[in-house]
DNA sequence: AAACATACCAACCGCCGCCTT
DNA sequence: TAAGGCGGCGGTTGGTATGTT
């Protein structure tokens, strides 16, 4: 068919994402939807092609987002549904709420993956295929569950302690979710980064706070400022199905402090 | 302390399927 | 029916952090 590229190249930003971008992406979206991707940035004033605004909201600023490392029920999932769909990311992503398929994805290459191949090398008649990446399709998935050794609890158990360092060391980094990878530039703005602590109370906490710890403790006492910026919740509301968000958001926001005594203090919401 | 290797993850790229015209 | 536009998906890459020598 021949299609022109996402973005054309002109003018366009690359690259991580910088808070002032995110915020003004919220922002929009929070306000207008999204009804047209490809439209949105330029009526966003974004310099970015719709795509990357599309993968930066799905992946990253949802608010239904969960943050932090992927429980052993969650990843015993991932390698179940992996076993029956194979690489259907989006579909697995949809048997969990609150992953994305990148998060899901990404997971999968760095841990399990690994993970599963050290269980079966010995003699592997299972997943010496390491190839049934790409071009697994259900059926294969299929069979590949009829090949598999019985997985009982003590096969998951193994699975999951091969490698519990890095399942530990996962529950550090990924509780940042504007990882220290991203070079990116502090807020320009304490009252934009105030703002929109105010208007997304479900918003990770941390992204939030690593904003704020940027510009300096002021500016959480400067949340007033937050008045400036006219975005009624109602409207934050009516945009998502925040009601079962706010369960799931919930229930993951009480587990993350229970596990984490260092924990600060949290700005109040008011 | 420096150099190198490895792990991790956000973001990009290109293709595909659906929908509209 | 074909063409074109769009959203979505999965594979891959590149930059940074962390670990090892």
């Amino acid at each position: 068919m021949g299609r022109a590229p996402c973005c054309e190249k002109m003018g366009l930003k690359k690259g991580p994402w910088t808070k002032e971008e995110d915020v003004i992406l919220m922002n929009y979206i929070n306000q207008n939807g999204h009804g047209n991707w490809r439209a949105l940035p330029k009526l966003a004033g974004l310099l970015r092609c719709g795509k990357s605004c599309r993968l930066r909201w799905m992946n990253y600023l949802r608010p239904d987002i969960k943050r932090g490392s992927f429980s052993k029920e969650e990843e015993h999932t991932i390698i179940q549904l992996h076993e029956e769909l194979g690489n259907r990311w989006s579909v697995i992503a949809a048997r969990l709420p609150g992953r994305t398929d990148n998060e899901i994805k990404n997971v999968w290459h760095t841990h399990l993956k690994k993970r599963l191949n050290k269980k079966s090398e010995p003699n592997s008649p299972m997943h010496s295929s390491s190839k049934m990446s790409s071009s697994t399709t259900v059926t294969a998935g299929a069979s590949a569950v009829s090949n598999l050794p019985e997985m009982d609890e003590s096969f998951w158990s193994e699975v999951f302690s091969a490698d519990n360092s890095s399942f530990d060391q996962t529950t550090d980094k990924k509780s940042e979710p504007n990882s220290p990878q991203h070079s990116s530039s502090e807020m320009s703005s304490s009252t934009v980064a105030a703002a929109a602590l105010t208007q997304l109370p479900e918003m990770d906490v941390s992204f939030w706070s690593e904003v704020f710890s940027a510009e300096d403790s002021s500016v959480t006492s400067d949340i007033s400022a937050a008045n400036s910026v006219q975005i009624p919740l109602n409207v934050i509301e009516t945009s998502f199905a925040f009601d079962s968000i706010k369960e799931d958001g919930m229930d993951f926001w009480y587990d993350l402090f229970t596990r984490s005594g260092e924990l600060i203090e949290l700005p109040e919401f008011e």
